[in-house]
DNA sequence: CGTTTTAATATGTATATACATGAAAAGCGG
DNA sequence: CCGCTTTTCATGTATATACATATTAAAACG
């Protein structure tokens, strides 16, 4: 365990600043030369770590203007499927939503595994069910548990009009996302939905977000397994 | 389209030199001050762009013993998936492998279609079908081809005693594979391999490598989507 | 001759300095 | 008040310099 460098010490820091919140995203932070007096190093130290952050997402730079705090993107390709219209749409289809259900209810033991709170402390959750439709037809199921501790707006939302994984995007910043993929058979409730026959395989993908580690919502999407797969790839540079 | 700066020219031109073999893995590039002076920039500015090159992991460097080529290494959490020995292991589960089956012949147009060559050209295949053992039950079935135009002492090679998988990892450097995951009901075949009712869900991971822009190996892991799942975690930092 | 100490050396980090670049703001003629 | 030029200013990049650090090779020593 080496000694973190002096540029090294001044990353984690306002990293933290920006991933507890302090610094908002859009927030217009102190000027380099400001910075580098106010941590007592030379610009040229400075300019390195603002450089690294700015590589890694966090800041946006520009001349003049100064430095603003970066909106979060989604970077992975397992992370792309957060907003499954956009990729609907990517695939020159036509995109439909649909909410199937939606229930209030304090968390039981099932919820509770799925988000995995930090404290035994009691909360509600907002269940919804949804399908999402590519030309008219079943693309993807999606089962979400939305904390609402965590996000107590979601109570009032619209969710039959816009889906939750947009919605929430725009409601919570700087997520860290954890994903499962397997394949499951059908059961009788996705087949019917998905117009699928029952055992039916399918890849299921089940993503649990946290936000400051604390579980934020939980989604369980399931692709018809002869409809759907998913890409990724990977090159040196 | 920003001109290049000073030292991302010299990245570049490095990486090539990296990617193209030139610098093989293992090999001692010239010192940091002598590289400085080939290219006519300060050491400073060399210093930027080989820290970037280790950082990017094409590069190992250490003091007084001077600046190596990395060996290439798997990134991603679904790249990893390449050494199912490791995985296992990892798992704390004994490992096992069997060859089930080993053939060699001129790529029919199912290889061709896995390989997808940038040319009409003929090329013989090694096509072999193995079996991943965990704690002695089937883990991961394997069904793999390799280009002999690509890696011809793969013909040689004895895949008996070891996974192809592993084995390609040392022969092939820097490779840039692509990667499709879908779920599929299990064949006759593969069912009575896997210890499986013929039609139960299964992972399938399909991963096509190519060096330099031509296809190495292609290889489809199937995996018992009960016993196993892909998980992937994205954290911001 | 084996062990310890010392010097040499390549990389790692921090600083001061200089100039380039791009965008906003100020100035200015009409 | 509009449209143009000039200035100003924050960031971007490159350099010389200095010292730190890790590791090897040589030197000193018992």
């Amino acid at each position: 365990m080496a000694e973190p460098t002096l540029h090294d010490r001044i990353v984690t820091d306002l990293r933290e600043r920006i991933l507890r919140g302090a610094w908002p995203a859009g927030h217009r932070i102190p000027f380099e030369t400001d910075l580098a007096e106010a941590f007592g190093v030379s610009r040229m130290t400075m300019n390195k770590a603002l450089g690294q952050l700015t590589r890694e997402g966090f800041l946006d730079r520009r001349r003049k203007l100064g430095t603003v705090v970066a909106t979060p993107r989604m970077q992975s390709a397992v992370m792309e499927i957060a907003n499954i219209g956009e990729e609907i749409r990517g695939l020159g289809q036509d995109y439909g939503y649909r909410l199937l259900s939606r229930s209030l209810r304090v968390a039981g033991p099932d919820d509770r595994k799925a988000l995995r709170p930090a404290d035994e402390a009691p909360f509600r959750v907002l269940a919804l069910e949804a399908l999402h439709l590519a030309d008219g037809l079943p693309f993807c199921h999606e089962a979400r548990l939305i904390h609402l501790g965590a996000v107590p707006q979601a109570e009032t939302a619209d969710f039959a009009a816009q889906p939750a994984g947009a919605w929430l995007l725009q409601q919570v910043p700087w997520s860290a996302a954890e994903h499962v993929i397997r394949a499951v058979p059908a059961s009788a409730d996705l087949a019917a939905a998905l117009h699928l026959r029952p055992g039916t395989p399918c890849l299921e993908i089940a993503r649990r977000t946290e936000f400051e580690g604390r579980p934020v919502t939980f989604a369980r999407l399931t692709y018809p397994g002869d409809r759907h797969q998913l890409v990724a790839g990977f090159s040196p540079s």
